[in-house]
RNA sequence: GGGCCGUUAGCUCAGGGGCAGAGCACCUGCCUUUUAAGCAGGGAGCCGCAGGUUCGAGUCCUGCACGGCCCA
């Protein structure tokens, strides 16, 4: 069933042809874009005419036929003109414009002039069919509502709802702003491997493949980490990449399975650079991208001002929970003291990861403005550097805001001997079950053994602050093809 | 993985045991400055899929698929 809707526009198409009217012609010159026409003419009186002709082109997005004359609107992007035609000005080419559908694209020369009742338009006196479409767009009034379709078919979703299109091209301009930040700091945009033999640099499983030619197992990357330290060590001293990570986990609000990091690493840097380069980079971004750093989120208002709060994990969980941790540091000590305190804990491997949870359990979801969470447990951050002080914990922050997890910075473990007992108990955790271990990656450590200088490392979740800054609910929502199931048959 | 909700015309949605509905879209007719054009008439359905209960099932029950939300 191809449904009576899209014989009918099938019918149309076969008596164009029949006309000798070619539906998919290869190209159509116009003297400018609708936008430009808008632009210049806004001011024209009700039923001025302007001296000035165009050749405009568009998809047709109404149809209004009165008889002997018609009336059309012509969109082109973010713009939209009348058109109006009539059997006067037409002729016998009049009655092809029965021919015409909403969803077709149409190129149209003529006059531009205003109606009586104020609307821009431009009087068709010769027209040409650009593309047929053959089946018919979504509801004008509601828009597309129906959210798997809106996800699977998003080309529909952007044509009827302008607030989706915004939305993605307002990502456009904060990736945009983001690349023009980093330049201007000096930074180098590089790129590195997707396929890779060994992956690294985060606790994720990733996606395995096959390589045919090489007979081997490929993985595609879980983070740009581990060879973006390979640049510094090369002699780069500042790096970034902007690119897709994949991790083999659910699906939820707040996770795609491919999604989009920025990594970035600076020689002669810790983590406290980090932090003053995260707080100003967004800064920067909300300013050039959405003209404005104070933001609503979720109904939250939030002050993206520099410089933002920084908390150390130690207290940010005693500050929520009246835990603390550093007077129970084995992990059955830990689970007894939150259980006397009352907290929900999921059962966890290891102290480190009790840690862990709770803090996306307690701290999180309240850390609306942002945030930066500080020196995490050496055992759960096995990239990043001791605290000289501390060696139980490493100079590593995450970055909050609205209560989301936006970014994970370290001061990059530089020590190849610590690195590579590092991987050994990482391995010692995978043999124990744990599937998120990271694996011995031998050629990174004889990398490192050549000597990598201190290096401060920062990755931001380009799809969170996207959702972030376009207050957005769900990942979906800035994913212009979110990952689903493919459909039922 | 578990719980709850959803799936009816191209789209947006009603209908919750008794003839399958509305608006937009579509078709026909009238209409030469309309604009959510208007008026008159018409066509359009595997009611997500598969079983079951019933004289009778979009409607009640079971399973499955896809999606959403919450939890793990």
């Amino acid at each position: 069933m191809g449904g009576s809707l899209r014989e009918e526009r099938l019918r149309k198409l076969q008596l164009l042809r029949a006309r000798g009217i070619e539906p998919y012609p290869a190209s159509f010159r116009t003297t400018e874009p609708i936008a430009a026409v808008v632009e210049r003419f806004a001011g024209l009186a009700p039923a001025e005419r302007a001296d000035h002709r165009s050749r405009l082109a568009g998809r047709i997005t109404a149809l209004r036929r009165m008889g002997r004359a018609t009336f059309l609107d012509l969109r082109e992007g973010e713009a939209k003109i009348q058109g109006y035609a009539n059997q006067d000005g037409l002729a016998e080419r009049y009655e092809l414009l029965e021919l015409l559908d909403i969803g077709d694209f149409l190129g149209v020369e003529g006059p531009i002039f205003k109606t009586k009742r104020g609307e821009l338009s431009i009087e068709i006196e010769s027209f040409t069919l650009l593309a047929k479409a053959l089946r018919p767009p979504p509801e004008k009034w509601h828009g597309l509502k129906d959210i798997e379709l809106r996800y699977r078919q998003r080309y529909l979703d952007l044509l009827a709802n302008p607030e989706v299109r915004q939305r993605f091209t307002l990502r456009s301009r904060i990736v945009s702003a983001m690349r023009s930040f980093l330049d201007s700091r000096g930074f180098l945009e590089v790129e590195t491997p997707i396929l890779q033999p060994i992956y690294g640099g985060a606790a994720a499983r990733p996606f395995e493949t096959f390589h045919h030619a090489l007979g081997q197992k490929m993985f595609l990357r879980i983070s740009d980490e581990l060879y973006l330290k390979r640049l510094i060590i090369g002699g780069y001293p500042k790096v970034y990449e902007i690119g897709k990570d994949f991790r083999n986990e659910g699906l939820s609000t707040e996770h795609n399975p491919e999604f989009t990091q920025m990594e970035c690493y600076q020689a002669f840097a810790d983590y406290h650079d980090m932090m003053e380069l995260a707080e100003q980079l967004i800064f920067w971004i909300a300013k050039e991208a959405l003209g404005q750093t104070v933001i609503s989120y979720q109904g939250r208002e939030i002050d993206l001002a520099p410089p933002w709060r920084r908390l150390t994990l130690r207290e940010a969980i005693l500050e929520r929970t009246g835990l603390d941790i550093a007077l129970h540091t084995t992990k059955k000590a830990l689970e007894e003291e939150a259980a006397r305190l009352g907290l929900r804990l999921t059962p966890q491997p290891t102290w480190g990861k009790l840690v862990d949870e709770l803090l996306s359990e307690y701290v999180q979801p309240e850390l609306i403005q942002p945030t930066f969470i500080l020196d995490y447990p050496v055992e759960i951050s096995p990239l990043a550097k001791r605290k000289a002080d501390s060696p139980a914990l490493v100079e590593r922050f995450e970055l909050f805001i609205g209560g989301l997890e936006l970014g994970n910075a370290f001061s990059e473990l530089n020590d190849p001997l610590d690195q590579a007992e590092r991987f050994r108990q990482q391995e010692e955790l995978r043999r124990l079950g744990d599937e998120e271990a990271q694996v011995l990656d031998e050629d990174f450590l004889i990398a490192l053994e050549h000597g990598m200088p201190p290096t401060g490392g920062l990755g931001l979740g380009v799809d969170r602050l996207v959702m972030l800054l376009t207050d957005a609910r769900s990942i979906r929502d800035v994913i212009l093809f979110p990952t689903l199931r493919p459909p039922g048959r």
